[in-house]
Order: structure tokens, then C-alpha cells, then sequence
DNA sequence: AATAATGATTGTGAAATGCAATTATTTCCT
DNA sequence: AGGAAATAATTGCATTTCACAATCATTATT
């Protein structure tokens, strides 16, 4: 049983970038985490086109989130992004506007709103499930089946750890 | 010997955010990789706070890449950072303007540029080291040694394979 | 009842980003 | 050699993103 990952550029092997060493960089968990999200992204928005949740980071957390979650605060959507409260009404804003959300004040608190999916906010968050599948199956296809579970692990422990600072 | 890393939540346990589960992202290395850059981009900005070079993607790359490569024309600069050269030339202008390097027109071929470091910005590039490695020991403090070779190695080959796509 | 805290919106300005058009130089092709 | 095509880079927008301050309404605290 191997107990490193298939495939692995050995760690004194250095990388290379269009013929460029990356200095530090090479080294970094900051480095290739944010240059995959460029490029996680970028694909992203591609497969999304066209559909009202395109581009931008939040639309598609926050569909799913009021889809999952019928009553649902701007303000706990805030946190799970980890955004400001005006960005966030910004954003629900234009949920609303394209008609896949529907705001209300909360009955138990008139401070509050109260977010519900519309039908034709379900089907798009039904279509943006099996986008994020399909992008997990074709985009991340080289993760050896044998490795993905650790990754996803560790990147998953990274995500709430980092949550906490 | 361990096989998975340590003290990683199962596979089948819900990951919570704020109360709130996270649908198919719960699943999803696309979801982590987005929401970790934020986290750990947000964090580097606090770090570099005050250093020319702060804030924003491309900068930090942009410095450690022409001291590690005099001569290096702005479109292999933009071949790294897989982003058009406009956006790259106006990276290159704040780093001129800023005193960090400078730019001369190339001797073997008069339309490229020849992009050299200054001593100036040679100290910051040596202080943006500084401050990556403290950043990679410090906020990356929860991976377990033993873990850490496998996972960076994991980035690096995602990292690498998807910028072939 | 007065004050503080909470939930959300509006206003605004600074950056980031992306596309099209332009200029200058070099390479390629007859 | 001469002209077309390709390459390196810049300039000029037009959009979007994003954060901060100020404001308004409602609820909680004392």
C-alpha cells in the first residue's frame, strides 16, 4: 500500500511555471491554494454561464443555502460567507430580482427577513448541484480515486480550522 | 504508520458552518478551495499591511519573479500568473511606480521589456519571503507534520494539472 | 423610558477586471 | 526586398467588486 499520494512531484523537485522557478512561492500553501481558486473559478464560471447564478463568489452558496434552508437570515448567510451584512443584501438583492429567492419579514423578529427559494429558484439550484458534480467528476478527474477522500479531508479540516482564526 | 491524516472529520459526518449545512459544496474541493483562498488571501493582506506590495493577487508573484529573473519580460509575468497583458502591465506600472523595479526596453528585441529589480525592491522581496514562510508556519499550524508533505504535494499537482486545461 | 444592540439598507468611492483598439517591432512568406 | 501576419505592450473605457460610513427600524436591556 502506498503511503503517498500516485503521482507526486518529489518535494526537492523544483516546479516550474512556464519555464519560471516560483521562489518561495513553491513552497507556500497560500500560493497554490489561491492560484487554484483563479483557475477552480474561471471554470466555474464557464460551466455556469448562462444561468442566473453566474460569476462572482456567493450567488451559488446562497441559493443552495436558502433552497436548504426555508426561512432563512441574510445575516446567517453573512456568516457562512464570511462577508459584511451590505455586501450580503447586495447579493440577495439580486437573487431576488431575478426571481429565484423571495424576501419577507420574519414574523418573530420585524427587524428581520425571512428568505424562501421560489419553484424556479429550485430548479436552478437543482441545476447548479449537478453542475458542482460534474465539475468535481471532469475538472478534478487526475485526483487518483484512492487519494480524493484524504484530500478532500484535509482540505475540508483547513476550511473549518481556518473559519475559527 | 497512519494512513489518513490526522484527526480528520469522516467522510459521512456533516460539515457545519454557522449552523447551517452546506448542501453539495459540503463535498466539493471547488467549495473549499474558493472559501479557503478568501480566508487565507484576507489573512496574507493583514501580514503585508504597510509593504508596497500589499494586497491583491499578482503583486507578491509579480516582485519574486523579476528578482529571481532579471531580464524577465511583463508576458512571461503574465504567463504565470495566466492573466492578459493589460492587466499585467498595469501590475508592472505600480511596481515601477513604487520603486520596486525597473523597466528598460529589451536589447534583442525592441518591443519587449527587460524587467530588472531595484535594491529596494529587493529588501521587500526578501521581507515578502519573511513574511510567506511566517505565514505558512503560523496559520498553517493545525496540519500535522506528517501531513504536510502529502497535502502541499496534492496542491502542487492540482495546481499544475489544471493550469495544462 | 432611555439606551444599547441587532438586522438590514443606502450612499459612495476606490480597486479590480476584462475587452477592444492602437502603436511599435519582428517574423514570415512569396 | 517588400508587404502581410504575428507579437509585445499600452491606452481607453465600461463593469463589477468590495469595503466603509451613515442611516433607519426593531428588539433587548436596565
Amino acid at each position: 500500500m502506498p503511503e503517498n499520494p500516485t503521482d507526486t512531484p518529489a518535494q526537492d523537485e523544483p516546479v516550474i511555471v512556464a519555464g519560471l522557478r516560483l521562489d518561495v512561492l513553491e513552497g507556500a500553501f497560500s500560493y497554490y491554494i489561491r492560484a487554484l481558486d483563479a483557475v477552480v473559478s474561471r471554470d466555474l464560471d464557464r460551466r455556469m454561464e448562462g444561468l442566473e447564478v453566474a460569476r462572482g463568489k456567493g450567488k451559488i452558496t446562497a441559493l443552495l443555502l436558502v433552497d436548504g434552508h426555508p426561512g432563512i437570515r441574510p445575516s446567517a448567510i453573512a456568516a457562512v460567507l464570511m462577508r459584511d451584512r451590505p455586501w450580503t443584501g447586495r447579493l440577495i438583492d439580486t437573487l431576488v430580482t431575478r426571481g429565484l429567492i423571495e424576501r419577507t419579514t420574519s414574523t418573530d423578529d420585524q427587524r428581520a427577513q425571512s428568505l424562501r427559494i421560489t419553484p424556479h429558484g429550485h430548479e436552478v439550484a437543482e441545476r447548479v448541484r449537478a453542475i458542482v458534480r460534474q465539475q468535481e467528476r471532469e475538472f478534478f478527474d487526475f485526483i487518483a480515486p484512492q487519494d480524493r477522500d484524504q484530500f478532500l479531508a484535509q482540505l475540508k479540516r483547513a476550511y473549518l480550522r481556518t473559519r475559527e482564526q
